[in-house]
DNA sequence: GTGATAAACAAACAAGTGTTTGTCTTTTTC
DNA sequence: GAAAAAGACAAACACTTGTTTGTTTATCAC
């Protein structure tokens, strides 16, 4: 019984960019909720966190009773793993499409950000569970999730790395700072606000190119 | 019936600095254990979160039993209240504290910096509870924490402000820079690892003195 | 000592939790 | 059209959740 929790994780998911399960053979069955399952797993799981979020909760809006969701998945852990998971692939599709046309590092990078951000704080989309939820509130799935993160995470070790920094600045700690910075947004971002996710990026790195001792700028 | 968690947010809780209650007018009950209580639960609040946080679990390494919290609080709610509080006293005292001595302003936001994070990131302490519990998690209390942790970041507000800056940068994307640069070191800090807190704080704002564009540093 | 009150116990409550089991219908495959 | 599998229903399971209620013990003021 191969499951979609099953997939390898750093392998491409089963599931489509349309969350449409890809076909093995033929086509796939017609009345096949699974799509809207995860979808409405990715909402209630990023707005409530994953101990908040009942199994009830996310399965009542779909027209499906609890125990079916047991099909799919063997446990909830594996079911926020698995959107997770995609959470990660989307994520990263986004911010690999916007730096690949750069160069410059410094572009690249804020490039980087701008993707991040603008996927991350779109509030229908499965990429804000992988920055609020930890590991550790789905113990069954624990590594797996840390594992995923860090596959994602490596791409601004990269930008960051092309950098031309001074000898004086740790690599690690820049990448930390604005990273974090970036995650954090999520506690304090006002979709009604002045400012798009993208602009608050272009700020960010903004505020690390200047220099913010002397008075020009 | 006046309880703790009545005791109006802004003004000093009559939690000692001990976590013993003050006393009102002769000395306190010797068998009261609502400070045992409220270290316990800043204690799992911490490392749990609210919500998988259950009250037996707080309870029982207290030595009391599920029912008897409810004499102390109204609801599990404004027990978070409490700890939220008590931690946000905490953490004000240990930033002024820092901060007082200083005048230069860059050595300012470095002494509160510092403080935050070393307070921020001693597992024992109250301080992490304001840091990872969000408001939304405790509805009946969360106005109560908006205001409370507003009443802290303010002092960072001010720190900033205080900046001598190039005009093109804004005050308030340096302060949510930096302020979620370091809440989000919670979730990579290693204790064991080379860097105590207080080195990541100063990296961290010394990364934004430096020109990072420019290669002396 | 006496009355009042602070602090907790003991035991249950109703509701909600993740999950299991057995059955039934629909779709695909041959 | 028949066999097989996918997908979901229906109903319960055992357990945990936050909370309430009535009672009991310890401490205080007088």
């Amino acid at each position: 019984m191969t499951k979609l929790a099953d997939v390898p994780a750093d392998l491409p998911s089963r599931i489509a960019p349309s969350v449409a399960p890809a076909p093995t053979k033929g086509a796939r069955r017609s009345h096949n909720r699974l799509p809207q399952l995860l979808d409405e797993a990715a909402r209630v799981f990023a707005r409530c966190g994953f101990a908040a979020s009942s199994v009830r909760e996310i399965v009542e809006p779909v027209g499906m009773l609890p125990g079916s969701l047991y099909y799919h998945f063997e446990t909830k852990d594996e079911l926020l793993a698995a959107v997770y998971s995609e959470g990660v692939r989307r994520i990263s599709l986004r911010v690999d499409e916007a730096i690949a046309p750069v160069s410059e590092p410094w572009a690249r990078l804020e490039a980087g950000c701008v993707a991040h951000l603008t996927a991350m704080l779109d509030r229908t989309d499965y990429s804000q569970v992988v920055i609020r939820i930890r590991p550790d509130d789905a113990p069954l799935v624990a590594a797996q999730l840390v594992q995923l993160r860090q596959s994602y995470e490596r791409r601004f070790l990269a930008l960051i790395d092309a950098l031309p920094l001074p000898p004086s600045v740790h690599r690690r700690d820049l990448r930390l700072l604005l990273l974090g910075a970036m995650n954090w947004s999520q506690t304090w971002f006002d979709e009604d606000g002045p400012l798009v996710p993208a602009q608050i990026a272009q700020r960010f790195v903004g505020i690390l190119k200047t220099n913010l001792q002397s008075p020009k700028g």
